[in-house]
RNA sequence: GGCGACAUAGCCAAGCGGUAAGGCAUGGGUCUGCAACACCCUGAUCACCAGUUCAAAUCUGGUUGUCGCCUCCA
């Protein structure tokens, strides 16, 4: 008899400001949008933060047997995005094809799994105009010389979301006119349709030519792709309001529905303690660092670094540090493929079961973390104690099943995290497998001053050695 | 002005009422021809004050300090 284990995943709502029990629409099935980034430069490493942080929660999902739909969109029409194609004196879909590409590299560089589906809004433009009809049709809009706006006072729940009082936005908003919004029944009313401007891309529409607002395209995404309801809408946390207060406000107007179950926002990266800017100039791109670090690090930093809803700070310390941390696990790792490599077929011993029990507790508390609002944090100081424990508790003449059991659940955890600690069998080539040998040959005749003339050649080739009990190791400097 | 977050060892950080996880760095050791790597060991009473409780880093009130959103922004 099996029985199924009860999971009860919480997660923290920005709707409610709680941890909430997931519960999914369907079950073992989670639907997901997060909002992707508008494509007009490399993305930087703040961007980086909600790919990272909601991959790793789409993995946790599927490593629980959660069939999981994961939507992500890619803003393809933008003020920036005009801009950048005016300066550069080329199309707007040019800029946004361009870097559309550089953020796929990026995302594979950081080991995030390809989205469900990454829809495009250019594509998306007909869905966006039966949206805009239909809030027109139910009275939650009205068009003024071809602009649609929102009739915000229209959605009696506004506000819902980022908790905020309509009555005192308005106060703030009272004296800000943005050009060309003129017409607006109320300063609260925003953006559906825009009409075009002289060299803008646009699309025709029953309100002429024109372009979407921005906050229109992900109602319309999540709709057209998960559902008039969804389990999780995610970003980050300054999307709260307007974008995703705007959203709600949209696709529940239109579809007469909950939008999104659950809201899950993760906080801002800032570069020693100061929010990351241009004018600063702290402003890096993921491939800048991925320039000085392998991207594996900045992953591993972001999860372990902080729980995702909390702000957390970059620096080249905290890197470092991370770096440090991320090499212990992986040499651990090694170490077990070592062992199994020596295909030791004894039984498993009573001590290295006694391994395996607190692996398998080990893992509990990992799970457990990740199931309290993905804990990630947490659940890696899990993945360390089971380092510490193989360590001292697998020897070198481990039998094989040990050292495989343990290895390989150290490296599904980690696969949870993003960052694949396999060893990589790489061969070297003749020349440096001869010289090793050479070295090893001279070190046996007590010529150390020829072994450490090798040892130095090899290093100029980015080559390090490592004379360990169990023989010659080498790593790539 | 409105809404909200945070304050734990040198640094990062978990902790959600039962007597302080984990990592980095430091120091001490083991291994080694030497070196490097690796491994083991090593440390805090939780911003401050008052209260609730048998029991508080954890709850309540207050003080101080940092920060975010309210306009494009992940």
């Amino acid at each position: 008899m099996r029985k199924e284990l009860v999971i009860k995943m919480k997660i923290f709502n920005t709707l409610t400001r709680k941890k909430e029990e997931f519960v999914p629409i369907e079950e073992k099935k989670v639907s997901m949008y997060v909002c992707g980034p508008t494509v007009y430069n490399y993305i930087h490493i703040g961007n980086a933060r909600p790919m990272i942080t909601f991959d790793t929660v789409r993995r946790y999902f599927e490593y629980k047997g959660y069939d999981v739909n994961y939507v992500s969109n890619f803003t393809d029409v933008d003020d920036k995005i005009i801009k950048k194609a005016l300066e550069e004196g080329v199309s707007a879909s040019e800029i946004s094809e361009r870097y559309i590409k550089c953020v796929e590299e990026d995302m594979e560089s950081l080991n995030i799994k390809p989205a469900t589906k990454n829809p495009k809004a250019t594509e998306e433009i007909d869905g966006m105009i039966d949206m805009i009809n239909t809030l027109i049709e139910k009275g939650h809009a009205y068009e003024k010389n071809g602009t649609v706006y929102f009739k915000t006072r229209s959605f009696k729940e506004y506000g819902k979301l980022s908790k905020k009082n309509i009555d005192d936005l308005e106060a703030g908003h009272r004296e800000i006119k943005v050009a060309g919004e003129e017409d607006k029944e109320d300063p609260l009313d925003f953006v559906l349709w825009k009409p075009k401007k002289e060299g803008e891309p646009a699309w025709k529409s029953p309100w002429g030519e024109g372009r979407p607002g921005w906050h229109i395209e992900c109602s319309v995404m999540s709709k057209k792709y998960l559902g008039d309801e969804i389990d999780i809408h995610a970003g980050g946390e300054d999307l709260i309001f307007p974008h995703h207060e705007n959203e709600i406000a949209q696709s529940e107007a239109a579809n007469g529905k909950t939008f999104s179950r659950y809201w899950m926002h993760n906080g801002f990266l800032n570069i020693n303690n100061e929010k990351m800017s241009k004018s600063k100039g702290n402003f890096f791109t993921v491939r800048d660092i991925g320039a000085k670090y392998p991207y594996e690090v900045l992953r591993f930093f972001m999860l372990s670094g902080a729980h995702y809803r909390m702000p957390l700070n970059f620096s080249e310390d905290l890197m470092e540090a991370a770096k440090n941390s991320l090499e212990r696990i992986k040499v651990a790792v090694e170490r077990l493929d070592d062992i199994v490599k020596k295909e030791n077929q004894t039984a498993v011993s009573e001590d290295e079961q006694k391994v395996l029990d607190e692996l398998s507790k080990l893992n509990e508390k990992f799970d457990a973390a990740m199931e309290d609002d993905f804990n990630t944090a947490d659940a890696i100081s899990a993945i360390f104690e089971m380092v510490k424990a193989v360590n001292v508790g697998i020897s070198e003449q481990a039998s094989e099943e040990s050292a495989k059991k343990a290895m390989e659940r150290i490296v599904t955890l980690m696969d949870i995290i993003g960052v694949s600690v396999v060893p990589k069998t790489e061969i070297l080539a003749e020349e440096i497998e001869a010289l090793i040998e050479e070295r090893q040959a001279a070190r046996k005749e007590k010529n150390f001053q020829r072994a450490d003339e090798i040892r130095d050649i090899l290093l100029e080739k980015g080559i390090v050695l490592k004379d360990t009990r169990e023989g010659v190791k080498w790593t790539k400097a």
